[in-house]
Order: C-alpha cells, then structure tokens, then sequence
DNA sequence: AATGTACTATTAACGCTGTTAACATGTCAA
DNA sequence: TTGACATGTTAACAGCGTTAATAGTACATT
C-alpha cells in the first residue's frame, strides 16, 4: 500500500492522519516562524487544520510533544557514516553535527536541553561517540563523562547564541550598550567594548576554539 | 537615617519598602520553595504581601525580574579572593564557585541560562576570570573564548543535573526504567544501564572530570 | 497648618495559556 | 443494521502576565 498520498491535499496538508511524529515535525516547523513563545497548542492545532483538544488524542501533554520535537531533531543528522581512521576527527565532527542541528532549528538548544529524551535516536548517537572514545582509549565510565561534557559545551555554547535576540545586526549593538558603561566606570583591565565586539559573537570561532581544548585534553588524560 | 528597623515585622516582612532588590531575593526564594514554575507575579506579590499589581512599579517585567534575580545570584559568591600563585587552581575554583552558585538555587543554571545580565557583579567575575586567563599567558581573544567555553560547559552541566525531577532516588530508576528497553534492543555495546546506574548520576565526579580535560586543554594551548 | 504633588497600593479586567469534559461525527467489524 | 471505537467538535475552567482606572498616603511647598 504505502499510501499513495491520495489527493493533492487542497490548500494545506489538511487529512495527513495526524500522528505524533506528524505533529512534532509541524511544531518544529511552527517554532522556526514563530519562536518557541509561539509554540501554543491552539497554534499548533490550527497549523494541522484541526481543533485544539485533537492533539490531546495524540500526545499527553506539552512537555511530551516537547520530547518528541526534541527526538525528531536528532534522527536529521545520524553519525553512523563516521568511520575515518581518526577517532578524535570523528568526535570532532559529532560534536558540529549536533551544533549544526541545534543552530537549525530555531530555539534548537532550548528544545534539546529541556528535555530528557532517552530514546531511540538520541541513544544510538550516544552509542557512537561512545565507540569512538573507546577507540580513543578511554575507559567506559571517562568516555561518557567525556561524552557529556561535550554535549554540555556544544549545548551551552548554542543556548547562549541563540539566546539573544533573532537578529544578530540588532542583539550586538544592545549588548554593548549595556556593558559599556560598566566596563568604563569601574577598573576593568581585561574586558573592554571592542573586544567584546570583534570575538564575543563570533561564534564559529568560539565553538571551534573550545573544542580544540577540549580535544587537547583528552589527548593528554588518555596518554597518561 | 538608615532606616532603623521601625518595627519588628508583624508576620511577615511587610513594610519592607519594596525595592527590585528584594523583590529578586524573595523571588529566589520563591523559586527555591515552588520551583521555577511556581514563580507567578501574583504568588510572588503575595508571597510579598502585597497585591500583584505592585511589582510592576519596580520592574519592568517578568523577564526583567529573572535578570535581576541572576545578577543578585551571581553576586552571592565575589571571585576577589582568587590570588593563588596557580592560576589554573584559581580558574578552577572559579568553575566550582560559579558551579556551586547555580546548585546552592533550585532551577539555578536555567535562572542564570535564561538572562543575558550584562550587570556589575557578572562583568566583575568576568573579569577576576580574564585576568587568570592572562596570568596563564592566553591572548586576550582566546582568554574569552576560553572563559565563555568554561561557562557554557559549567551551565550545561548543572542544567542537565537541574533538569531531571527533584528528587534524585525517583529520577534516577525513572531515566533508567525508560533508556532500559531501547539499549537492551539493539546493538549497543558500549552504553549499558549499569553504567548510566552507576556514573551518569554523579555529577560532581562529571563535573571534576570535564574541568579536568579542559585545563589540560588549556595547558597544552600555552604550552604550543 | 493647609495644600498640591508624587509615589504607592488596590480592584477589576483583558487576552492568552494548557487542559478537560461533554458531545457529535465518521469508519469499520460483526 | 448495529454496535464499537477512533476522531473530531464546542464550551469551559483555572491560571497566567500585564494594564487601566482608581484610591490612599507621605512629603515639599505655600
């Protein structure tokens, strides 16, 4: 059967048979519009062309539709295609995988950390940046307090990006106002307005840098 | 004056005078009792005595109301007595004061995660840390690359721990209960439950570990 | 001392939220 | 045809952040 998606869907995706994954895909679409504030179940409801209380019949609450939303996001990018000869290569690149699908998604981080989801996809990542810190060297419980560190980083690093306001031109200006009259006033000797605007929003950079430290160090602990 | 006190506060603190001060400090406790989501306006007025209303001649908005609930947070625990002769003890005990800061406040990491308090006391810390990071022999770009990296995997960490229900003896087999059927399916060999059982929940060891990996990341950058 | 002014507090209300109850419709099996 | 069950509807509840309009109260000035 397969579902030869029977008619043209007339305006919208209006008779999709709404399933939980369906749903989550367009909350996850509704959020890039309208931000995570925007995510109200009468919103959602009203983007599936249906009634409120319907989504009810599917999920059990928000913080479900939240998980499944966050679930969703991490089946977009599997890490089973890494297998170079350079474990800490691949690691690397977990680690801007999963930054990318973060940055993605609007209010990306604060969907992933504000929910526990321990299920199928974000399990099977686990596994692999596990498989790699093994080949690294570590021993199991290291490799995964490795393995969370490094997600708290990217997570952080990402939470904070995204949480200033949507348009960067606009967020940088109003920052620095705030902080500069502090910075003048008092004796501030290692913190000042221009470095705060060349390398503060550079968050590239950031991320790349921190990783490498990051990276460095494991180097060490497993040479020791 | 000084105001000295004129009465002994019949029940409560009553006539406090409302600052924004004390209205960040009784929300912190507030939250401490509630939870974040208990934090209202009208059950934070009348945890004040006072009617909802009333706040909003102080602050500006709920929004502002957690920024200056942050900055009272960060200013609980000065960084001015750092002056060891190690700096890479000093930056550490800085990771552990920010650290314990966030655990000491229920919901802590999503109270400081959620504002982006460009204030005194933040900025004050902000730079105890840069100078460390100088002393170490970091250019001034890296240092605050470094420093935010820091304070991205220090959130992250403690917002991961914040996150899962209050009562850690009912989180734990919760977590376990639901990852245990997905990694008993599959092919994973290298995450089990008696591992998460046993390492996932110590967040202190976690903690000490990640911040031992990326000092050594920091040395090897020096050291290149 | 009386008065004007500014601050502080109150009550009432608006529009919105997540969620549930009660009821209607449609679909498929016996 | 007759159930049974999934799916949809409308109406409503309690609570949220926030604002408007109003009342009281303290203090500087006349």
């Amino acid at each position: 059967m397969s579902n030869p998606d029977p008619e043209q869907t007339p305006q919208r995706q209006k008779k999709a048979k709404l399933t939980s994954q369906k749903i989550a895909e367009t909350a996850l679409a509704l959020v890039n519009e309208q931000g995570l504030c925007g995510l109200t179940m009468r919103a959602l409801s009203e983007a599936m062309g249906v009634q409120a209380p319907v989504i009810y019949r599917h999920i059990a609450d928000k913080q479900q539709l939240l998980d499944e939303m966050a679930e969703a996001m991490v089946s977009q990018a599997p890490l089973d295609d890494l297998a170079s000869d350079d474990p800490y290569a691949d690691l690397a690149e977990s680690c801007r995988r999963l930054r990318r699908i973060l940055l993605a998604q609007r209010d990306g981080a604060r969907i992933i950390g504000g929910s526990y989801a321990a299920k199928h996809n974000t399990l099977r990542g686990a596994e692999t940046v596990m498989g790699l810190l093994a080949r690294i060297g570590l021993p199991q419980h290291k490799a995964m307090w490795t393995m969370m560190s490094l997600f708290s980083f990217t997570l952080g690093e990402v939470l904070e990006q995204q949480g200033l306001p949507d348009d960067p031109a606009q967020a940088k200006p109003a920052i620095l106002a705030a902080a500069g009259p502090v910075l003048a006033d008092a004796h501030f000797k290692h913190i000042n307005t221009e470095l705060l605007s060349e390398h503060f929003f550079d968050f590239d950079q950031r991320f790349e840098f921190g990783l490498k430290l990051f990276l460095a160090g494991i180097r060490e602990e497993v040479a020791v």
